[in-house]
DNA sequence: GGCATATTCAACCATCCGGTTGACGATCCC
DNA sequence: GGGATCGTCAACCGGATGGTTGAATATGCC
């Protein structure tokens, strides 16, 4: 009944989460390694990540007594060829080309 | 001292909102024409208005007794660029390549 | 077994969100 | 002026959200 994207945008709206997500471009992590940065409670972190997780923009797979964190890109692809529809309203972006060309070749 | 990707998450988040959003793809409408296709007060529909031009993805200009409604691309740009980031993940993703160079020459 | 570590669960709290209704301010038009 | 239309404001309501704390559940290690 509900739009995948709701819970999709309603994850990317939270900085906290936001920065969750920058954090594990670099590498996947460990849910007490996520929370560490953050002055918050650990518990508070795991909702983050659990919410996180529902709306499909990271996995979580439990190795030992250790849950690990990695980013999980097809709902954030799935956002961005939705706002892609409104690209006929950017005059040709050739910055954001660029980073799509970069972003391409680097995962290559 | 906020995220401005605060408030256009959070103002995407919303399925109504997201439809104006759409609505607006089409063409500029004034406040009432936007309200008369959801079963939602008038009222309901000029908050979420309000929320999406503090978001930055709307504009409201008021002429006469009407006020008109119309997409301003730069917070859905801003968004879509820090998604952007998020694409090295993606295997080398031709589709996206594709959906990407089709929105930038229908923009040109 | 028994203790430390990793993570979640449960209950609670304050605040925000999306909707309603009714009154109000502006504007158009006769 | 006065009535109809356009839109917002204010107060209210129920439910979701983001945080807390303390107890509970795994798992690893000696």
């Amino acid at each position: 009944m509900s739009d995948p994207l709701d819970a999709i945008f309603a994850a990317l709206a939270d900085p906290t989460r936001r920065a969750i997500l920058t954090m594990l471009l670099e590498d996947d992590m460990a849910v007490t390694d996520v929370a560490a940065p953050f002055d918050m409670s650990l518990a508070a972190i795991s909702k983050h990540l659990a919410i996180l997780t529902r709306a499909g923009l990271i996995a979580q797979e439990k190795r030992g007594r250790v849950k690990w964190c990695k980013l999980d890109p097809d709902a954030m692809r799935l956002a961005s060829i939705w706002m892609q529809g409104f690209g006929q309203f950017e005059p040709v972006n050739l910055d954001a080309f660029e980073r799509f060309l970069a972003a391409e070749l680097d995962g290559a």
